[in-house]
DNA sequence: CTTGCTTCTACAGCTACTGTAGATGTTATA
DNA sequence: TATAACATCTACAGTAGCTGTAGAAGCAAG
Protein backbone atom coordinates (compact mmCIF):
# COMPACT_ATOMS: atom_id res chain seq x y z
CA UNK A 1 0.00 0.00 0.00
CA UNK A 2 1.37 3.49 -0.93
CA UNK A 3 0.80 6.99 0.54
CA UNK A 4 -0.80 9.67 -1.35
CA UNK A 5 2.62 11.22 -1.63
CA UNK A 6 3.92 8.41 -3.42
CA UNK A 7 1.22 8.33 -5.55
CA UNK A 8 1.25 11.99 -6.62
CA UNK A 9 5.14 11.24 -7.60
CA UNK A 10 4.29 8.48 -9.25
CA UNK A 11 1.44 9.92 -11.87
CA UNK A 12 3.54 13.35 -11.66
CA UNK A 13 0.17 15.59 -9.84
CA UNK A 14 -0.74 17.06 -6.71
CA UNK A 15 -1.80 15.54 -4.24
CA UNK A 16 -4.76 17.76 -4.00
CA UNK A 17 -5.72 16.85 -7.40
CA UNK A 18 -5.90 13.02 -5.96
CA UNK A 19 -8.09 14.50 -3.56
CA UNK A 20 -10.40 15.99 -5.81
CA UNK A 21 -10.46 13.23 -8.32
CA UNK A 22 -11.55 10.77 -5.35
CA UNK A 23 -14.47 13.48 -4.25
CA UNK A 24 -15.63 13.28 -7.66
CA UNK A 25 -15.35 9.56 -7.64
CA UNK A 26 -12.59 9.14 -10.56
CA UNK A 27 -10.55 7.83 -8.35
CA UNK A 28 -12.61 5.36 -5.58
CA UNK A 29 -12.40 6.52 -2.13
CA UNK A 30 -9.31 5.32 -0.80
CA UNK A 31 -9.39 3.29 2.34
CA UNK A 32 -7.57 4.58 5.58
CA UNK A 33 -4.73 3.65 7.79
CA UNK A 34 -5.02 3.44 11.87
CA UNK A 35 -3.76 7.78 11.63
CA UNK A 36 -6.44 8.22 9.12
CA UNK A 37 -3.85 8.41 5.68
CA UNK A 38 -5.47 7.21 2.40
CA UNK A 39 -3.62 3.90 1.29
CA UNK A 40 -3.63 2.90 -2.66
CA UNK A 41 -2.68 -0.09 -4.62
CA UNK A 42 -0.72 0.08 -7.95
CA UNK A 43 -4.40 -0.18 -9.56
CA UNK A 44 -4.75 3.13 -8.26
CA UNK A 45 -1.86 4.66 -9.63
CA UNK A 46 -2.27 3.14 -12.87
CA UNK A 47 -5.39 4.44 -13.06
CA UNK A 48 -4.46 7.91 -11.49
CA UNK A 49 -1.80 7.95 -14.50
CA UNK A 50 -4.39 7.02 -17.17
CA UNK A 51 -6.30 9.92 -16.25
CA UNK A 52 -2.84 12.47 -16.01
CA UNK A 53 -2.00 11.23 -19.46
CA UNK A 54 -6.08 11.44 -21.07
CA UNK A 55 -6.13 15.01 -19.07
CA UNK A 56 -2.53 16.25 -20.62
CA UNK A 57 -3.81 14.76 -24.32
CA UNK A 58 -6.96 17.33 -23.68
CA UNK A 59 -9.63 14.88 -22.88
CA UNK A 60 -12.65 16.11 -20.55
CA UNK A 61 -13.14 14.18 -17.23
CA UNK A 62 -16.33 13.46 -18.40
CA UNK A 63 -14.81 11.49 -21.54
CA UNK A 64 -12.45 10.06 -19.37
CA UNK A 65 -15.05 8.94 -17.11
CA UNK A 66 -16.34 7.27 -20.06
CA UNK A 67 -13.16 5.16 -21.28
CA UNK A 68 -12.48 4.47 -17.66
CA UNK A 69 -16.28 2.64 -18.29
CA UNK A 70 -14.69 0.66 -20.42
CA UNK A 71 -12.51 -1.14 -18.04
CA UNK A 72 -14.31 -0.85 -15.00
CA UNK A 73 -17.02 -2.77 -16.29
CA UNK A 74 -15.70 -5.45 -18.59
CA UNK A 75 -18.84 -7.07 -19.28
CA UNK A 76 -20.80 -4.47 -20.14
CA UNK A 77 -22.70 -5.83 -23.98
CA UNK A 78 -20.55 -4.36 -26.92
CA UNK A 79 -23.08 -2.46 -28.10
CA UNK A 80 -22.04 0.01 -25.81
CA UNK A 81 -18.95 -0.21 -25.34
CA UNK A 82 -18.00 -0.46 -28.87
CA UNK A 83 -19.89 2.88 -29.06
CA UNK A 84 -17.80 4.71 -26.31
CA UNK A 85 -14.69 3.21 -27.85
CA UNK A 86 -15.33 4.61 -31.80
CA UNK A 87 -16.48 7.70 -30.49
CA UNK A 88 -13.09 8.01 -29.00
CA UNK A 89 -11.31 6.80 -31.81
CA UNK A 90 -12.57 9.11 -33.79
CA UNK A 91 -11.81 12.06 -31.53
CA UNK A 92 -8.37 10.27 -30.77
CA UNK A 93 -7.81 10.21 -35.13
CA UNK A 94 -8.80 14.14 -35.31
CA UNK A 95 -6.09 14.95 -32.65
CA UNK A 96 -3.69 13.08 -34.75
CA UNK A 97 -4.64 14.47 -37.71
CA UNK A 98 -4.46 18.03 -36.58
CA UNK A 99 -0.94 17.37 -34.09
CA UNK A 100 0.53 16.04 -37.38
CA UNK A 101 0.06 19.25 -39.77
CA UNK A 102 1.34 21.01 -37.16
CA UNK A 103 4.25 19.03 -36.18
CA UNK A 104 4.69 19.31 -39.96
CA UNK A 105 4.78 22.97 -40.06
CA UNK A 106 6.89 23.70 -36.78
CA UNK A 107 9.67 21.18 -38.50
CA UNK A 108 9.80 23.29 -41.73
CA UNK A 109 10.58 26.53 -39.73
CA UNK A 110 12.74 25.10 -37.57
CA UNK A 111 14.75 24.24 -41.31
CA UNK A 112 13.97 27.40 -42.64
CA UNK A 113 15.78 29.29 -39.41
CA UNK A 114 18.91 28.10 -40.86
CA UNK A 115 18.82 30.54 -43.14
CA UNK A 116 18.89 33.36 -40.99
CA UNK A 117 14.75 34.79 -40.40
CA UNK A 118 11.72 33.69 -40.67
CA UNK A 119 10.16 35.88 -42.81
CA UNK A 120 7.22 33.44 -43.85
CA UNK A 121 5.78 32.11 -40.29
CA UNK A 122 2.72 29.88 -41.97
CA UNK A 123 2.10 28.48 -38.26
CA UNK A 124 -1.55 30.39 -38.27
CA UNK A 125 -2.12 29.23 -41.37
CA UNK A 126 -1.76 25.42 -41.08
CA UNK A 127 -3.70 25.05 -38.06
CA UNK A 128 -6.66 27.42 -38.63
CA UNK A 129 -7.16 25.91 -42.63
CA UNK A 130 -10.46 23.91 -42.88
CA UNK A 131 -8.33 21.31 -44.95
CA UNK A 132 -6.16 20.01 -42.41
CA UNK A 133 -9.30 20.21 -39.92
CA UNK A 134 -11.22 16.84 -39.61
CA UNK A 135 -13.58 18.26 -36.81
CA UNK A 136 -16.84 17.76 -38.13
CA UNK A 137 -18.36 20.53 -36.35
CA UNK A 138 -15.42 23.18 -37.97
CA UNK A 139 -16.69 21.82 -41.83
CA UNK A 140 -18.21 24.10 -44.22
CA UNK A 141 -20.80 21.93 -44.66
CA UNK A 142 -22.52 22.12 -41.39
CA UNK A 143 -23.11 25.09 -38.91
CA UNK A 144 -23.70 24.70 -34.87
CA UNK A 145 -26.67 25.87 -33.43
CA UNK B 1 -15.74 43.27 -42.47
CA UNK B 2 -17.56 40.50 -40.21
CA UNK B 3 -19.47 40.43 -36.95
CA UNK B 4 -18.52 38.83 -33.92
CA UNK B 5 -21.19 36.30 -34.00
CA UNK B 6 -19.82 35.69 -37.92
CA UNK B 7 -16.83 34.70 -36.45
CA UNK B 8 -18.06 32.57 -33.50
CA UNK B 9 -19.89 30.59 -35.98
CA UNK B 10 -16.54 30.35 -38.62
CA UNK B 11 -14.55 29.25 -35.20
CA UNK B 12 -17.28 27.69 -33.67
CA UNK B 13 -16.58 28.98 -30.43
CA UNK B 14 -18.75 31.45 -27.92
CA UNK B 15 -19.07 35.02 -28.66
CA UNK B 16 -17.59 35.66 -25.14
CA UNK B 17 -14.94 33.56 -25.68
CA UNK B 18 -13.66 36.25 -28.76
CA UNK B 19 -14.88 39.14 -26.23
CA UNK B 20 -12.32 37.22 -23.97
CA UNK B 21 -9.10 36.30 -25.90
CA UNK B 22 -9.55 40.49 -27.01
CA UNK B 23 -9.58 41.33 -23.18
CA UNK B 24 -6.31 38.97 -22.04
CA UNK B 25 -4.50 39.90 -25.32
CA UNK B 26 -4.91 36.61 -27.39
CA UNK B 27 -6.81 38.71 -30.21
CA UNK B 28 -6.02 42.76 -31.11
CA UNK B 29 -8.40 45.00 -29.97
CA UNK B 30 -11.59 44.98 -32.38
CA UNK B 31 -11.85 48.30 -34.23
CA UNK B 32 -15.62 49.57 -33.78
CA UNK B 33 -18.27 49.99 -35.84
CA UNK B 34 -20.86 52.90 -36.15
CA UNK B 35 -23.17 51.50 -33.17
CA UNK B 36 -20.03 50.34 -31.17
CA UNK B 37 -20.15 47.06 -32.72
CA UNK B 38 -16.67 44.87 -33.00
CA UNK B 39 -15.20 44.35 -36.91
CA UNK B 40 -13.02 42.01 -37.97
CA UNK B 41 -11.18 40.99 -40.91
CA UNK B 42 -10.45 37.26 -42.20
CA UNK B 43 -6.91 37.44 -40.56
CA UNK B 44 -9.05 37.43 -37.17
CA UNK B 45 -11.03 34.47 -38.12
CA UNK B 46 -8.13 33.25 -38.71
CA UNK B 47 -6.07 33.80 -35.93
CA UNK B 48 -8.97 32.74 -33.83
CA UNK B 49 -9.62 29.10 -35.73
CA UNK B 50 -5.44 28.84 -34.59
CA UNK B 51 -6.38 28.89 -31.08
CA UNK B 52 -9.39 26.92 -30.98
CA UNK B 53 -7.76 24.12 -33.03
CA UNK B 54 -4.38 24.52 -30.39
CA UNK B 55 -6.53 24.93 -27.13
CA UNK B 56 -8.79 21.62 -28.13
CA UNK B 57 -5.51 19.74 -28.41
CA UNK B 58 -4.50 20.66 -25.05
CA UNK B 59 -2.50 23.90 -25.60
CA UNK B 60 -2.29 26.35 -22.65
CA UNK B 61 -3.11 29.60 -23.71
CA UNK B 62 0.74 30.70 -23.14
CA UNK B 63 1.83 27.64 -25.46
CA UNK B 64 -0.74 29.76 -27.93
CA UNK B 65 0.86 32.76 -27.37
CA UNK B 66 3.94 32.02 -27.76
CA UNK B 67 3.24 29.92 -30.95
CA UNK B 68 1.24 33.00 -32.17
CA UNK B 69 4.54 35.16 -31.65
CA UNK B 70 6.28 33.39 -34.19
CA UNK B 71 4.04 34.91 -37.04
CA UNK B 72 3.34 38.21 -35.08
CA UNK B 73 6.70 38.68 -35.36
CA UNK B 74 8.58 37.14 -38.54
CA UNK B 75 11.26 38.87 -38.46
CA UNK B 76 12.41 37.68 -34.74
CA UNK B 77 16.18 36.44 -34.96
CA UNK B 78 15.98 33.07 -35.38
CA UNK B 79 17.71 32.11 -32.27
CA UNK B 80 14.24 32.76 -30.33
CA UNK B 81 11.77 31.40 -32.91
CA UNK B 82 14.16 28.36 -33.25
CA UNK B 83 13.58 27.53 -29.62
CA UNK B 84 9.80 28.52 -29.51
CA UNK B 85 9.69 26.04 -32.06
CA UNK B 86 11.64 23.29 -31.07
CA UNK B 87 9.69 23.61 -27.60
CA UNK B 88 6.51 23.35 -29.52
CA UNK B 89 7.70 20.61 -31.50
CA UNK B 90 8.71 17.84 -28.69
CA UNK B 91 4.91 18.90 -27.11
CA UNK B 92 3.26 18.14 -30.29
CA UNK B 93 5.26 14.58 -30.70
CA UNK B 94 5.39 13.42 -27.36
CA UNK B 95 1.17 13.87 -27.39
CA UNK B 96 1.06 12.16 -31.59
CA UNK B 97 2.94 9.13 -29.74
CA UNK B 98 0.63 9.20 -26.34
CA UNK B 99 -2.26 9.16 -28.77
CA UNK B 100 -1.40 6.57 -31.08
CA UNK B 101 -1.05 4.20 -28.11
CA UNK B 102 -4.16 5.63 -27.07
CA UNK B 103 -5.72 4.80 -31.00
CA UNK B 104 -4.29 1.21 -31.41
CA UNK B 105 -5.71 0.04 -28.33
CA UNK B 106 -9.39 1.23 -29.34
CA UNK B 107 -8.85 -0.04 -32.18
CA UNK B 108 -8.42 -3.30 -31.08
CA UNK B 109 -10.86 -3.08 -28.25
CA UNK B 110 -13.52 -2.03 -30.96
CA UNK B 111 -12.23 -5.06 -33.27
CA UNK B 112 -12.63 -7.82 -30.51
CA UNK B 113 -16.31 -6.40 -29.75
CA UNK B 114 -17.31 -8.58 -32.91
CA UNK B 115 -16.72 -11.51 -30.54
CA UNK B 116 -19.76 -9.99 -28.31
CA UNK B 117 -18.07 -9.12 -25.02
CA UNK B 118 -14.70 -7.05 -24.01
CA UNK B 119 -13.34 -9.32 -21.21
CA UNK B 120 -9.76 -8.13 -21.36
CA UNK B 121 -9.93 -3.90 -21.74
CA UNK B 122 -6.48 -2.63 -21.56
CA UNK B 123 -7.11 0.68 -22.30
CA UNK B 124 -5.87 2.09 -18.65
CA UNK B 125 -2.89 -0.25 -19.18
CA UNK B 126 -2.19 1.18 -22.23
CA UNK B 127 -2.44 5.50 -21.39
CA UNK B 128 -0.52 4.49 -17.64
CA UNK B 129 2.26 2.68 -19.01
CA UNK B 130 5.60 3.74 -18.63
CA UNK B 131 6.90 2.39 -21.48
CA UNK B 132 4.26 4.17 -23.92
CA UNK B 133 4.94 7.39 -21.87
CA UNK B 134 7.39 9.73 -23.72
CA UNK B 135 7.09 13.04 -21.16
CA UNK B 136 10.53 13.31 -19.75
CA UNK B 137 8.60 13.98 -16.39
CA UNK B 138 6.87 11.08 -16.38
CA UNK B 139 10.17 8.73 -16.74
CA UNK B 140 11.35 6.65 -13.99
CA UNK B 141 14.45 8.32 -14.22
CA UNK B 142 13.08 12.19 -13.16
CA UNK B 143 11.61 13.17 -10.54
CA UNK B 144 9.33 16.47 -9.84
CA UNK B 145 10.02 18.71 -7.28
C1' DC C 1 11.08 14.76 22.87
C1' DT C 2 11.42 17.96 19.48
C1' DT C 3 12.48 19.15 14.76
C1' DG C 4 10.88 18.51 10.30
C1' DC C 5 8.25 16.44 6.93
C1' DT C 6 3.62 14.47 5.41
C1' DT C 7 -1.03 14.23 5.59
C1' DC C 8 -5.51 15.79 7.10
C1' DT C 9 -9.81 19.05 6.33
C1' DA C 10 -11.60 23.16 4.70
C1' DC C 11 -11.71 26.75 1.89
C1' DA C 12 -9.92 30.52 -1.13
C1' DG C 13 -7.85 31.47 -5.66
C1' DC C 14 -6.62 30.49 -10.44
C1' DT C 15 -7.33 29.57 -15.65
C1' DA C 16 -10.19 29.42 -19.31
C1' DC C 17 -14.11 29.91 -20.34
C1' DT C 18 -19.70 30.19 -20.17
C1' DG C 19 -24.05 32.10 -18.70
C1' DT C 20 -27.11 35.88 -17.44
C1' DA C 21 -29.10 40.57 -16.92
C1' DG C 22 -30.36 44.67 -18.74
C1' DA C 23 -29.53 48.16 -22.23
C1' DT C 24 -28.93 49.36 -26.99
C1' DG C 25 -28.25 48.49 -32.02
C1' DT C 26 -30.07 46.31 -36.34
C1' DT C 27 -33.13 44.01 -39.39
C1' DA C 28 -37.23 41.60 -41.13
C1' DT C 29 -42.04 41.70 -41.47
C1' DA C 30 -46.64 43.82 -41.04
C1' DT D 1 -42.93 53.48 -40.63
C1' DA D 2 -43.68 50.86 -36.54
C1' DT D 3 -42.67 47.08 -33.98
C1' DA D 4 -41.18 42.57 -33.04
C1' DA D 5 -37.21 39.61 -33.09
C1' DC D 6 -32.68 39.05 -32.84
C1' DA D 7 -27.59 40.54 -32.29
C1' DT D 8 -24.46 42.94 -29.68
C1' DC D 9 -22.95 45.73 -25.83
C1' DT D 10 -21.02 45.96 -20.74
C1' DA D 11 -20.62 43.97 -16.43
C1' DC D 12 -20.48 40.49 -13.50
C1' DA D 13 -21.51 35.84 -11.56
C1' DG D 14 -20.87 30.85 -12.19
C1' DT D 15 -18.43 26.53 -13.81
C1' DA D 16 -14.64 22.96 -14.59
C1' DG D 17 -10.54 21.44 -13.23
C1' DC D 18 -7.38 22.08 -10.63
C1' DT D 19 -3.80 24.62 -7.18
C1' DG D 20 -2.46 27.06 -3.01
C1' DT D 21 -2.85 28.05 1.88
C1' DA D 22 -4.00 27.70 6.84
C1' DG D 23 -4.03 25.27 10.85
C1' DA D 24 -4.18 20.84 13.15
C1' DA D 25 -2.61 16.22 13.59
C1' DG D 26 0.37 12.02 12.34
C1' DC D 27 4.91 10.10 12.08
C1' DA D 28 10.08 9.17 11.53
C1' DA D 29 14.89 10.45 12.72
C1' DG D 30 18.21 12.21 15.68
Amino acid sequence: MYTIGHVARAASCKVQTIRYYEQIGLLPVAPRSEGNRRLYAQADIDRLMFIRHARELGFALDAIRDLLSLSDDPNQPCVAADAIARRQLDEVERRIARLGSLKTELMRMIDQCRGGRISDCRVIEVLSNHAHCMADDHRPTEAKP
